[in-house]
DNA sequence: GCTTGCGTTGGTATCGGTACCATGGTTCCC
DNA sequence: GGGAACCATGGTACCGATACCAACGCAAGC
């Protein structure tokens, strides 16, 4: 009764454990932060009663005064996507040793959404940001350009970055994909990608299209099966319905997809229709994922390392936070043929 | 030159809004919090202002003051799993509306980690925390009671919960399993789950395990083929590890994988080795995640709607956080068999 | 006309930490 | 033996917002 709403009490504070410890707070405080500053009796005494008190720091009050705040906004278009949720563990794991927490922001593949969120991370004062892409609405560029920390743009290669960047050419996975299809025989190439709906779009998968349209036009073979086709990316229903558009308008002897997630839609799609892969159609997909290793046949694939995008973007920053100088300003990771079950030289 | 390095200007505060739109720092902080509070023409002013700085508040200033800090903890094993990536998105969509930002924790299955991860979550105060399961360390467990806001355990239905719950008897799930693959037809009847590696375990999937050994147990049948092998849970390869593992013990008539997941990796296994499905073997999965509805057979499953545990237990903690009363200390989300094509009447 | 009350605004204290500077006590060394 | 150098600790002023209360002007009410 006395104690009134009973599980609302709050928390022990710095000033708390002090006055158990009978020190003063900055002698609790640099305990925590660096105990070497202080001696062993009296560590031991302020640890005593961080435990007996079961004192958790507040570290929003610690980085209003520091001015750090430990936070790593990050953010991507969906978690759904195994290779964004690989990249979120990646950077997780290189970062969180070292005290600092990823703020996961999510845009749905949507340029004003995307402002939306980084105005929400921008909010919490993050001490460095993670953004996929390098297309941003002008009202969202201004917003990273300003944020007055570092920036690291993954997934792509801008040409202008806003500041720092860790990935890949997009536009140069599709001109691979094309010399690759054609280096296996065929001539009736198709590329499927998900339609854009207004303001939702996967620019990362228009460049690699692109990408494909230029190198098939650069062999003289024609470009008119390149397919914005069915719901957004991220679906495995997406590369399902690709596929059975492109079937309608005829097929082709090879199909390079976005992603993996539809390739595999698109496999199974085949699988159901009774199309041979990859003796009636060659499948390429995108990105590598884990279904891809473990489907039947095997799903070849443009590979990135997404684990290590996050990995080396973690490193980077922490370098950067540190203060370190002669970091780069970008990171190529490249990508890499995987040749296994979905196509085969005819 | 006399900005000195140059990206890293402070942002502006409150404070310079105010002195921009000759208002007091405290009208600046009503005409953003509530601004019917002012009158129309000093809100122009300060919203003007605001626009003109770039201004964004610091949340983190904001919730130290007012003991709300915005912030929900979500504590998951992995956000590889599309189950989880489901319920954080779900939850997400639920409560960013409403300005709460989701703070995500991974612990990796571990109990020790999710410790750690608890501790790191408190520190930032959330107004709520949400964690996967009902099996934690002692010490975790105190953590939680102690942190003085709502705690929602989701994913299972604890006998006796921290404070609230939002999901179904896992329990259950493996009791169903057994009757469903009893009941066509099945007499050997096997079960896989992931090995328990010392700190890291999946206790609900061996919930579900355990739900199966006694479902077969009432029925007469033996529970010989319950099998825990290969990696952690979440991976696909365990699934093919496993089934693997059965086969070379002589296989059986009937599987059931304590994911879908595995369930898919266990299907690519047997159609590597020629075994076909449903005909020789059967399987059964769990969690009804998008691969097993496009994959050829379309896997069985009992499902369960990851995206609805988010968003119901964001609308619990909404009207918490609310103060509403009379809402339920549990809500049981239930689940249901879906039979596709991996498993038939024999 | 003076009180009452509302709508609007401002001042001050405070949230829980850390930065920065000051202090008292030792040790070291020429 | 006296001062520099250092170690361990404490005091004070913030960080950038919000809670709470006071105060102002003006209209309504008696």
């Amino acid at each position: 009764m006395a104690e009134g709403r009973s599980p609302f009490r709050r928390p022990p504070t710095m000033r708390d454990v002090s006055r158990l410890a009978g020190v003063s707070p900055m002698t609790v405080s640099r305990t925590l932060a660096d105990p070497g500053l202080v001696s062993q009796e009296t560590r031991a005494r302020v640890l005593a009663a961080v435990a007996q008190l079961g004192y958790v720091p507040d570290r929003g009050a610690g980085g209003l005064s520091s001015r750090r705040t430990g936070f790593v906004a990050l953010i991507v278009p969906t978690l759904t996507n195994p290779n964004f949720a690989d990249t979120a563990a990646g950077l997780t794991q290189a970062m969180r040793p070292r005290g600092y927490q990823p703020l996961i922001g999510v845009t749905g593949y949507s340029v004003s959404e995307e402002e939306v969120v980084v105005r929400a991370m921008l909010s919490r004062r993050p001490d460095a940001i993670v953004v996929s892409g390098m297309q941003h609405s002008p009202a969202t560029r201004d917003l990273l350009a300003r944020a007055g920390v570092p920036v690291v743009e993954i997934w792509d290669r801008p040409k202008a970055p806003v500041d720092r960047a860790v990935g890949f050419s997009n536009y140069e996975v599709g001109r691979l994909a094309a010399r690759t299809l054609i280096g296996l025989g065929a001539t009736r190439i198709a590329g499927l990608g998900p339609e854009r709906t207004g303001d939702v779009r996967d620019f990362r998968g228009e460049e690699r299209l692109r990408g494909l349209r230029d190198g098939l036009g650069q062999a003289g073979l024609p470009d008119d099966r390149i397919l914005h086709h069915g719901r957004a990316a991220g679906a495995f229903a997406h590369g399902a319905e690709a596929m059975a558009e492109l079937l309608r308008r005829g097929g082709a002897e090879a199909v390079f997809l976005v992603s993996d997630i539809s390739a595999f839609g698109a496999l199974m799609e085949c699988r159901r229709r009774g199309v041979q892969v990859p003796e009636d159609v060659q499948i390429l997909g995108f990105g590598d994922i884990e279904i891809g290793r473990q489907c039947v046949p095997r799903l070849s694939t443009i590979a990135v390392d997404a684990t290590e995008i996050g990995h080396r973007t973690g490193r980077l920053l922490l370098g950067l936070l540190d203060g370190e100088a002669d970091l780069p300003n970008a990171i190529d990771l490249g990508f890499r043929l995987v040749l296994r079950d979905s196509t085969a030289p005819r």
